[in-house]
DNA sequence: GTCTATATCCAGATAGAC
DNA sequence: GTCTATCTGGATATAGAC
């Protein structure tokens, strides 16, 4: 009995992320009001009406989407925030894996999408923008405290550390929407050339 | 006569202003999808019907204002590539200018919105995606070329400079986004930051 | 030109059979 | 769990009076 139900429970979970996985998709392509409910439904290959059986609104889908693309964007950041490397080699990894993931994750870059979707309009529920109110804010604090840490060791040049880290990920951020809306395989550019604007030579 | 249809042309043409910046607003801020008729028709102070008097849908307004938004962007590049000054001289005004314009003006970072959600949507009207197709690489090219004289002069660092275009543009418009989301005042960074990324010392 | 009223359609959500 | 059928509300666009 207690096998069953959970045999039970993670066929339910497989299905609720079959349907993550295309709402995803297609809220990051087209948006939380150009997509409806029907499209989800035929991406996953079931009937419009049973996908109230896993969520109780499209709202709800889209919230935990959000949730979920937020939370894993700064474990991200944090995780990196406690490598055991010096503050400029933190700064080069992260380029540099930035670069590489915004020219080969497909995820990523939709995760991506999805946030700049939700973050450049005020017509999502209301959960997500608590959501985003919430948690944006992170990557920008401890970039600027990995940039003044590095000012102090003397790699990173003189400059506001806020604004350093606003210009690093907003460069970031703009190179993953350039990706995000080209079908056709942009090459990201040399990573010295971004690892230039915050190291001393 | 004559003066009689001229000036109906000309109140039509008020008409037909009002109800484009009223629809620029709302499309920016919450999206084609999400933004009602009724929005745009109670913004303007005008019944919901009235509107189809001066557009024939709302597909149309939006096309329209996509279309004046690009054809502004590229005049504002366009008339940067004809300044008499030497190639690193327009790299720091343009940088300058466009910090300056992030900045100060509303009207400018609704505009940047438009195209990002325009951009970054594949639910937009055929126009509008035929209108972005056609328009929206021109910046990254007439950049690349004013890099590319820059290096020849040898004011600019030595890279590609297709490359050093698109980390130009990713990050000026990583920076408008940000700005545009933001509904209290943040500061842009100071402009030498970016400046720094193209200039030899 | 402007309004009110309405035809029409579409999509979110529910009900109920299997 | 899954489907089909349906209720319901809301939004686009049109019609017609003033």
């Amino acid at each position: 009995m207690a096998r069953n139900q959970q045999q039970n429970k993670k066929m339910r979970e497989d299905r609720k992320e079959q349907i993550q996985a295309e709402a995803l998709h297609q809220f990051a392509t087209k948006g939380l009001f150009a997509t409806k409910i029907k499209d989800i439904a035929d991406g996953v290959g079931m009937a419009q009406g049973l996908i109230y059986h896993y969520y109780n609104s499209k709202e709800d889908i889209y919230v935990e989407l959000i949730k979920e693309a937020l939370d894993k964007m700064n474990a991200a950041i944090l995780m990196l925030m406690e490598m055991p490397v010096p503050p400029h080699e933190k700064i080069i990894m992260a380029i540099k894996q930035m670069l590489y993931t915004i020219e080969n994750s497909d995820d990523f870059t939709q995760t991506c999408r999805l946030i700049a979707q939700a973050t450049n309009s005020t017509a999502i529920p209301e959960g997500a923008r608590k959501l985003i109110e919430e948690k944006r804010d992170l990557p920008y604090q401890e970039m600027a405290k990995i940039i003044a840490a590095g000012q102090k060791e003397g790699t990173i040049i003189d400059a506001d550390p806020k604004e350093l880290a606003l210009v690093f990920w907003t460069s970031l951020n703009g190179l993953a929407i350039y990706k995000a809306t080209r079908q056709d395989h942009t090459a990201m550019p040399d990573p010295r050339i971004l690892i230039n604007i915050f190291l001393k030579e």
